[in-house]
DNA sequence: TAGATTGTTAATCGATTAACAATC
DNA sequence: TAGATTGTTAATCGATTAACAATC
């Protein structure tokens, strides 16, 4: 599992595979070709062999990818094969939607706690875990070693959260809020802004038969 | 406004110019150079006018981008500048969060529906739409023109629900289950795949000071 | 006029795809 | 051995950035 310089397009690709392959374990699959797994993800083979032989050779010639080593290989890349804790501010439904989804994640990644600004949202019970305050995010994140922090707040708030992450020593962010965050340059953000993504859809939109009249 | 093969790149951003531009309004700012839009927003002036200008000619050189006029144009350029009603399938927490964005939404782009598969769901109000079966799908989307379909149901169901959507004539959809789903070539679909975005965040962590036994 | 900034061409950079020898 | 599939190099494709003449 060596690393260097790898484009961030090829380390996102790597929890699709993961997806993917978990699937294939519960169908019972042992084996799988760059060719199977580019179908079901519509994804060209070369370019899901090329990704995987930057971190080593997981594959068999004339065989393919052994699904149990090769969930291993990417769980250890992806630093999934330690328990990584992840903090949440914004208690409201997105950060509802987002507990709930512990399930999805990786037995690894967990949210283990949330806060929130609102008096009135705090020590409500969002998925078997208390809403907390603010003031005892630095706490929390240092007492239950967090790592990673979501922000589902308003975009007027975003920028003050991130930088009580900073403060508190978070050193990556998955920010939803619609606005371009400051960090420092140790500190990764990556961005969910789905609002820009349903945005641009309409562009695609062949131009509207309006009232056609019929 | 000239169209012909502008890439996805380019068409993602232009949202994104979107939104600074009516913080501009806002501020009342009236003028702006793609060299402060860049530092915004942190991209290349470059690559903000290059986006422009594949659609026309709306800066004034020496000066910059009129706010209101660029505003209009990518309005126009996107679709946006007439209703474009949305439909959701799916009313979770996620659906929830999703309807309430609708306030984040441009004037004309809404979410005018909504439809789950559970008998519990059904008749609940959630911002102040009404939650409907999904047998009334088909004539909801026709009689509401509504082209663009949300997925927010678990990853088992949203083929079915994509399935559903194009049968009943919506031309683009965004998907938020971790799934590629198949549609006619004809309908455009994007992933809003936070799960991803999630699991790919602890690859750029520092490699953890496990007791560091202080 | 002098200064600023666009629109656009050329240069660079990076990512995807094709092709194939190596080999299971 | 014959067939299949990897890992990897080379070719292609596309996107970003730099540079600058045009011009407000």
């Amino acid at each position: 599992v060596k690393k260097t310089n790898i484009s961030e397009a090829v380390v996102r690709r790597l929890p699709i595979y993961l997806r993917v392959l978990n699937y294939l374990v519960q169908m019972h699959i042992e084996t799988i070709s760059s060719q199977e797994l580019g179908e079901r993800l519509d994804l060209n083979p070369a370019q899901i062999r090329k990704d995987l032989a930057y971190f080593g050779e997981f594959g068999k010639k004339g065989i393919g990818y052994d699904v149990d080593y090769l969930i291993q290989k990417i769980r250890q890349i992806l630093k999934l094969d330690a328990p990584v804790n992840v903090a949440l501010v914004g208690a409201g439904h997105l950060g509802h939607a987002l507990s709930n989804y512990n399930m999805y994640l990786n037995d690894n990644m967990r949210i283990v706690a949330l806060f929130d600004a609102l008096p009135a949202k705090i020590g409500q019970w969002v998925g078997g875990i208390r809403v907390q305050p603010m003031d005892e995010l630095p706490g929390t994140v240092q007492k239950q070693d967090i790592r990673i922090g979501i922000i589902t707040v308003p975009a007027t708030e975003a920028q003050g959260v991130a930088d009580r992450f900073v403060e508190a020593g978070v050193e990556a962010i998955l920010n939803f809020a619609p606005i371009v965050i400051r960090v420092p340059e140790d500190v990764r953000v990556h961005y969910a802004d789905f609002t820009a993504e349903l945005l641009s859809l309409p562009y695609y939109l062949e131009k509207k038969s309006k009232e056609t009249g019929c």
